[in-house]
DNA sequence: TTATAATTGAGAACCATTATTATTTAGTTG
DNA sequence: CAACTAAATAATAATGGTTCTCAATTATAA
């Protein structure tokens, strides 16, 4: 099922207690209020590549008050200041992940039931810096996704469209 | 202004007079409406990188009661058998090229003034391929996207943001 | 020419995201 | 601690791109 080859640095899940994710929101210049704890903690400890409304729904279970708006705002602060970052696909909804766990990487995701493999490539970071210069531009981002079929859905002959597993 | 070092096989535009024009639809497999004939028109002697509304407007010059509906219906049906490609880009509007005048190729574009360049570079498609193989994925396509600032906008200091060219 | 299935235009619906605003609250200052 | 103020919140409306619905029209085959 996992057949994520990651690069990924995990840290380790109790790096994120109440204290160190106090002090993110601080570090952000914003005020410590307990609907950014609960949507930090969401995201810190809840699944990765989540959607804005994936993570309303995981915060509406440990606070039924907290708002939509506020998640929406508090995942810009966050992408702004750049501790998530925003992948996005196609025309489909966008998806967050932390970004200070992980080395930057692209994504490669199965068509048919949507789970993730990440990967680094420097051959193609630095054909794609070359390609900028050779126009005169100076790179500053780039979206790379491949999309394709995963092997279990190559066995399976890919019966199973609504699983959308996006690891 | 027009650094574009593309590697466009443009056909000459004289090849897509009505009677050309006519079989592209009847290739479709669809039937051969003046609406649909005034949007082929639009797009393949207008603009590159079109978008669903500025094509829309190109449309409505020609004729006025041609709705907005059938242009997003048509387009669709152009990218569906593959007779046109859709860009996207970030959360924006998708843009639509012609895509059986030119080779695959991806796009170069400035953050500041949104001129395209495109490109095409054989190494990273195969390199998105040994990814893809390397997890056991079946590659069926791949987005990539650069963005950065073009010679021009770096010249300026980029103080003419509203500009826009996608050329 | 007729029959019929495809196409159209208008507008409603949709969905992700952002803006607005009145109310509440965190953090500071005394 | 109490008072103050700027920041944050919840609810809700608005937005913008795109898709859907459906009654009316039209292209094509017989
Ligand atoms: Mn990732
Ligand atoms: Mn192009
Ligand atoms: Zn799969
Ligand atoms: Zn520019």
């Amino acid at each position: 099922m996992e057949l994520a080859k990651t690069p990924e640095i995990k840290e380790p899940v109790y790096r994120w207690d109440e204290k160190a994710i106090k002090q993110i929101v601080r570090d952000m210049g914003l005020k410590v209020t307990q609907q950014r704890l609960t949507i930090l903690e969401c995201i810190l400890r809840g699944r990765d590549h989540i959607t804005a409304q994936e993570l309303y729904e995981a915060v509406q279970a440990k606070d039924p008050n907290l708002g939509f708006a506020t998640v929406y705002r508090f995942l810009k602060q966050l992408t702004e200041q750049e501790y998530v970052s925003e992948v996005r696909m196609g025309g489909l909804p966008a998806r967050y992940e932390w970004a200070r766990k992980k080395s930057h990487h692209d994504h490669l995701t199965c068509k048919q039931c949507g789970s993730i493999c990440e990967f680094e490539n420097q051959q193609i970071e630095d054909l794609q810096e070359a390609i900028a210069k050779s126009f005169g531009y100076i790179l500053t981002s780039h979206v790379l996704e491949l999309y394709g079929i995963c092997p279990e859905c190559q066995k399976e002959d890919g019966i199973l469209p609504g699983t959308k597993n996006f690891s």
